[in-house]
DNA sequence: TCTGGGGTCCTAGGACCC
DNA sequence: TCTGGGGTCCTAGGACCC
C-alpha cells in the first residue's frame, strides 16, 4: 500500500538559532514575528512554561523575565537558507517531495524504494539531523491527513521521532482522544460547527456520514472524513508558481503623513517585484491597501484598498511602483495614524506570455533587460545595493528588530567566529 | 507603549445572457 | 391582473494553513 510521510522540523526557528549557538540547548528560547510582535516559535522548555503560540510578547513579559527566556527577533534570511538545506537533504532520499511550508514536506512512498519503511525513515532522520543540525519528526500513514496526526504523535511520544499510524491498529485509539480542532484543516469556527452537529473527536468525524458533513459544512470536511478512514483524497502536489504575491508589513511606529507611507509602500512593492521576477512571472494587476491599528479601537479606524489592472502584464518595478503610489494617494486620508500598508500582485502569468496591444508600451525587451540587470547586481552585491529613490533614505517606518541573531549562512560579515 | 506576514481554496451572491 | 428558468462568470469574503 502506498503511504504518505510527513517530515516536519521541530520548533524550526528555535532549532535554527540553536545550530549556531549551542548555549541555547536545554534553555527556554522563543523567536518573534516581524516587528518583534508575537511569539511564533518556542522551544520545548518555553512551551512547558505555558507560553502560548502566537501570543504577543508584551503579554508574556513576566514569564520571559522570570525564567530568563532567550528572545530572538525573526531572521528569515537565515531560516530560509536553513530550510533549503533541510529540503535539499530530504530530496537526496525522496526526489519528488512536496515542500508544504518552510519546515515541512510530504513524501509518497511509491517514489522511493524502501526495505522496511520504519527503519529506513529512522535512518534518513538521523542523517538529516547530522547534516543540518535540525531535529525532525516523521509521521507515516495511508493519507496526508493521517500523516499529520502520526507526525504529532512522533513529536510527543517516540524517542526515535518516527511514528507509523497504520501499524497495530492504534489509529482509532489515538483519534478517540483527539479533539476535532487539532485536525489539519479544522480550527475554531469549523470545530464549533462540528461540535454543534455532535462531532467532537477525530474518531467521531471519521465515523460520520460524509454527505451529512458536506451538507452542513463544506466539501473540505467531507474529504477529511474519507482521509481519516484511510482513503486518500489529497495527493502530493507538484511545485507550481504562486498565483498572487503579497508584500506588506506593519510600520515600526504609527505614521500620519503620506510621504513615509509612500516610501514604505515603494519598498514593499520593490520586494514583491523581486519575488515576481524570481518565479518568472508577470502581474496582470495590483491591489494596494492601508489601515490604522485595529487594536486601538478607541481611536478612529480607517481601512481601504484599491485594485488596478495593467494594459499588459508586467514585472517592471518602475511601472508597478508608480501604479502602487498612485493608488495609495487615492486611498490616503489625512487625520489618521496608520499602522500597516501593503501590495498584492494579482493574476500572475508566465513571463513569456505575450499578447499584442496596440497602445501599451509597458512590456518591452529593454525593460526586461533593465530589470534583469538590477536583479543580478542585487543578487551579487547584496539586497538593496540598487534601490529606488522613492523607497526613501530615512526609513522611519522601518520595523523593529532588536534581537536578531547573525545571518550566519548568508552574509560574509556575520559568519560565526571561532576564537 | 507593545498585538506578524504570506499564502490557498471554497462558497455565496450578483450580474449577465438567452 | 398575470412577469421564468437555467446557466456561466466574476468577486468579495470567510476559513484555514504555517
Amino acid at each position: 500500500m502506498k503511504k504518505f510521510i510527513l517530515a516536519d522540523c521541530n520548533n524550526f526557528y528555535v532549532s535554527c538559532e540553536r545550530v549556531f549557538n549551542p548555549l541555547l540547548d536545554k534553555k527556554p528560547v522563543v523567536v518573534l514575528s516581524n516587528n518583534d510582535g508575537c511569539i511564533v516559535s518556542r522551544s520545548d522548555e518555553a512551551k512547558k512554561l505555558g507560553i502560548p503560540m502566537g501570543a504577543p510578547l508584551y503579554q508574556q513579559k513576566d514569564v520571559v523575565e522570570k525564567n530568563k527566556v532567550y528572545v530572538f527577533s525573526s531572521n528569515y534570511q537565515f531560516y530560509g537558507d536553513m530550510s533549503d538545506r533541510v529540503m535539499e537533504s530530504l530530496e537526496m532520499f525522496a526526489p519528488k517531495l512536496e515542500i508544504y511550508s518552510i519546515d515541512e514536506a510530504f513524501i509518497k512512498t511509491n517514489t522511493i524504494s524502501f526495505d522496511d519503511i520504519f527503519k529506513d525513515v529512522v535512518n534518513i532522520r538521523k542523517k538529516i539531523i547530522k547534516w543540518t543540525g535540525i531535529p525532525m519528526s516523521f509521521g507515516i500513514a495511508p493519507t496526508k491527513t493521517l500523516s499529520k496526526i502520526a507526525n504529532h504523535i512522533a513529536k510527543k511520544r517516540t524517542y526515535e521521532g518516527v511514528f507509523d499510524i497504520s501499524e497495530n491498529n492504534v489509529a482509532n485509539d489515538i483519534m478517540r482522544n483527539l479533539p476535532v480542532e487539532e485536525l489539519w484543516g479544522i480550527s475554531n469556527k469549523w470545530g464549533k460547527k462540528l461540535r454543534h452537529l455532535g462531532v467532537s473527536t477525530a474518531l467521531e468525524l471519521k465515523n460520520s456520514n460524509a454527505k451529512f458533513i458536506r451538507k452542513h459544512t463544506s466539501v473540505l470536511l467531507e474529504r477529511m472524513v474519507y482521509e481519516l478512514r484511510g482513503m486518500p483524497c489529497l495527493d502530493i502536489e507538484s511545485i507550481s508558481p504562486k498565483k498572487n504575491i503579497m508584500s506588506s508589513k506593519s510600520f515600526g511606529t504609527s505614521i500620519a503623513e503620506i510621504e513615509p507611507i509612500l516610501e514604505a509602500l515603494s519598498s514593499y512593492a520593490a520586494r514583491a517585484c523581486e519575488k515576481l521576477r524570481k518565479q518568472n512571472s508577470k502581474a496582470s494587476g495590483i491591489y494596494v491597501f492601508i489601515r490604522t491599528n485595529p487594536f486601538h479601537q478607541n481611536k478612529p479606524q480607517y481601512k481601504n484598498g484599491h485594485a488596478l489592472n495593467f494594459d499588459l502584464p508586467t514585472s517592471d518595478s518602475r511601472v508597478i511602483l508608480c501604479a502602487a503610489r498612485r493608488l495609495m494617494r487615492g486611498l490616503y486620508r489625512k487625520g489618521h495614524k496608520y499602522h500597516k500598508c501593503g501590495i498584492m500582485l494579482l493574476d500572475l502569468v508566465p513571463d513569456n506570455y505575450k499578447q499584442a496591444h496596440f497602445f501599451s508600451t509597458n512590456d518591452s525587451e529593454d525593460q526586461n533587460n533593465f530589470m534583469k540587470t538590477v536583479d543580478r547586481i542585487n543578487n551579487y552585491m547584496g539586497p538593496q545595493t540598487l534601490f529606488y529613490l522613492s523607497q526613501g533614505i530615512s526609513k522611519e517606518w522601518k520595523m523593529k528588530c532588536e534581537n536578531r541573531s547573525n545571518r550566519y549562512t548568508t552574509k560574509w560579515s556575520e559568519l560565526l567566529e571561532v576564537n
